[in-house]
DNA sequence: CGTGTAAGGAATTCTGACACG
DNA sequence: CGTGTAAGGAATTCTGACACG
């Protein structure tokens, strides 16, 4: 889990390049709660790799005609299958050194 | 080669905090051919996951009392073994596919 | 609803230089 | 040699708001 595609380390303008998305977009997606940056001290966004691909999906969704609501919800599914299949994996390794105990 | 981790994205504020450098010293290092940021259009320092963890390597030599230059020679020669290592790796892959034909 | 934009302010970054040593 | 700092300017980011639709 997490690493460098997870570290909130990418300012606003940088995410603007990198996906092509306008900061006020960015803002606004996060207005509605499809992403959520972390602050630096004084109030800066950070982004990690994985918000910027994240941005990407949800570029995609948008050019689609989706609305961020019915977006916002596709991506807390995910979010949860995600949770899920990482709390399995974890089942396993634990059973895993169980056994071998 | 390359991915997230060598993608030149973070700003020398948020080095600066990653690797406890003063800017000063990190800008330094650059005057020094230690560490190589890209730049913006409008010229701001871009660095790479890499890049910090390159100055967390400088920084620890420095409290050593490495001179830059010397840090300069051996960061070269990682660099290039490095090189060399995927030249080999490259070559190898190559090789494979020959034979499989 | 989703996005553009102008507005004013605050924080960031840049360079070249002086300082110490 | 390596780093701190004050200086002045330019670029960045922030928020709240008006606009269109």
């Amino acid at each position: 889990m997490s690493s460098y595609k997870d570290k909130k380390v990418i300012t606003i303008g940088i995410v603007s390049e990198l996906t092509g998305l306008s900061e006020r977009q960015i803002r606004y997606y996060e207005d509605r709660k499809l992403i959520f940056p972390e602050r630096t001290k004084k109030g800066r966004r950070k982004y990690s790799f994985s918000d910027v691909e994240r941005l990407m999906e949800i570029a995609n969704k948008r050019e689609e005609g989706v609305q961020t609501f019915e977006i916002k919800k596709q991506l807390q599914r995910q979010d949860n299958e995600k949770q899920i299949r990482e709390k399995m994996l974890k089942g396993q390794i634990n059973a895993h050194f169980r056994i071998r105990k």
